[in-house]
DNA sequence: TATGCTCCTGTGGTCTGATCACCTGTTGAC
DNA sequence: GTCAACAGGTGATCAGACCACAGGAGCATA
């Protein structure tokens, strides 16, 4: 009864997967690039022979996999990068807030000192100029913008290490950090010392990079995400002590 | 201009984004759990008072995310873990099949050395047999389940690990490893010398485990990576020159 | 009894057309 | 020149119809 030589049977694929393949195809030709503007949804039903509800629901697909953001009475508009709804069902799954913070930590904590090591092996000089004028920013970054900006920094060391992979999951763990952290504390303010000394971390990776030295960068890193881990959770700890209860939604 | 206390709007969430949030909802308490079918679609858009389109677009998404698996007539059926399209816009914007190999395996040193490490420190008596299990089964694996039950141990190493986002990652890096690799060996078969060396490297991985030793399990998985490394790209190479020619779709 | 066929039912897949909600540029009053 | 009102384009949502697929019930045949 084993191995008679079948074939795997190939199905057809459905209506919205092929409007997908065609604007693949678009995007990996480079007829379409990151920020143009789709066809409106009625146009391109018509332009490929198929109803309305299927391109929306291609349109769905692209947004899930964070290729293309929808404007409401706008348009669709081509994006790159990884949409915030990747790690979303870690989310749904996990025990609690803390528990994936935690585990948060630690995978950025893998990824972030092997993109520091990386960095330092390949950055180019255009990139350490990008990498000083992101920490330059992240020092006079206002409180609002303080969680952006200093990711902002992370990314622009990913991209300095050039790998495509590592730069992607490290932009999806953003969004579910940033969104765990908020969820966790809340308007609490980082303190001042706590900012100084992240800072300061940043101007260590920074200099570790420029002089080319991935050893020192991957250590750098490894100490100033340590030391995040080891902030938050006494912050959120004091947090849910002193002012309100924990939600489990 | 800056930090007058404003708060953040609320914009009220999409009808399908409701909806999504509804069965978040049934999943995070229990009452639906992975396995379970949902209702037909028409009974949901009814229950819920909205029109069916709202309710395939919020399916649609949570097929994206890797929360649900929806089999033509038979039903929607709510599964775990991250779906085969959370890496696919590296596809897109890759230049070449090669490159993405490339930090594909690199990505997949920086979070798997990590997770061979933290298994060895967390890995409970049942999670290692479990290993034990998983590696006996590759060694008698048929050719066309070979790649899929080599990862099989790589993934029962990412749950010993205890750490659900790493685990996340890689089992989103496997559906983009398993594509590529696809499409770079074709038909092509393992040699059974490296199969073989593949296996040795299993072990090596599983007994460092067992030993709760960290470091020599996190060693032995960079090994057994770097030996993927170096044996593809050279059989890549080989397929290449003699074989059919290099296409970008 | 076992096998295979046919039909029916429940379900997802797709299309159509209408209507509502939102954004943007234009027009016109002041 | 400023600003409010308007109109057109575009996405959001709904309703209803019909097609395509999977699985079970019952029947025919061997």
């Amino acid at each position: 009864m084993t191995s008679i030589g079948l074939a795997r049977i190939r199905k057809p694929p459905s209506v919205p997967e092929a409007v997908i393949a065609q604007i693949q195809t678009l995007v990996s030709s480079g007829a379409l690039r990151t920020g143009d503007r789709l066809p409106p949804e009625r146009e391109l039903a018509e332009r490929l022979g198929v109803g309305r509800s299927s391109i929306r629901e291609a349109i769905q697909a692209l947004q899930m996999m964070g290729m293309a953001e929808v404007r409401h009475g706008t348009g669709v508009f081509l994006t790159g990068g990884p949409g915030r709804w990747l790690l979303e069902p870690l989310k749904w799954t996990s025990d609690s807030r803390m528990r994936l913070f935690k585990d948060l930590i630690e995978a950025r904590l893998s990824v972030e000192v092997t993109l520091a090591q990386l960095a330092a092996q390949r950055a180019t000089e255009a990139e350490v100029a990008a990498l000083r004028a992101a920490a330059d920013r992240r020092a006079v970054a206002t409180s609002g913008q303080y969680l952006e900006s200093g990711f902002a920094f992370h990314q622009s060391i990913a991209e300095a290490a050039h790998n495509q992979v590592l730069a992607f999951m490290l932009g999806a763990a953003k969004h579910l950090y940033l969104d765990v952290l908020a969820g966790l504390e809340q308007a609490r303010e980082p303190l001042e010392a706590f900012r100084r000394s992240q800072h300061a971390g940043h101007r260590r990776i920074l200099r570790a990079i420029e002089r080319h030295d991935p050893r020192t960068a991957g250590r750098a890193m490894r100490e100033h995400l340590a030391e995040i881990q080891a902030y938050y959770p006494a912050l959120v700890a004091g947090h849910e002590a002193g002012g309100g209860a924990a939600r489990t939604s």
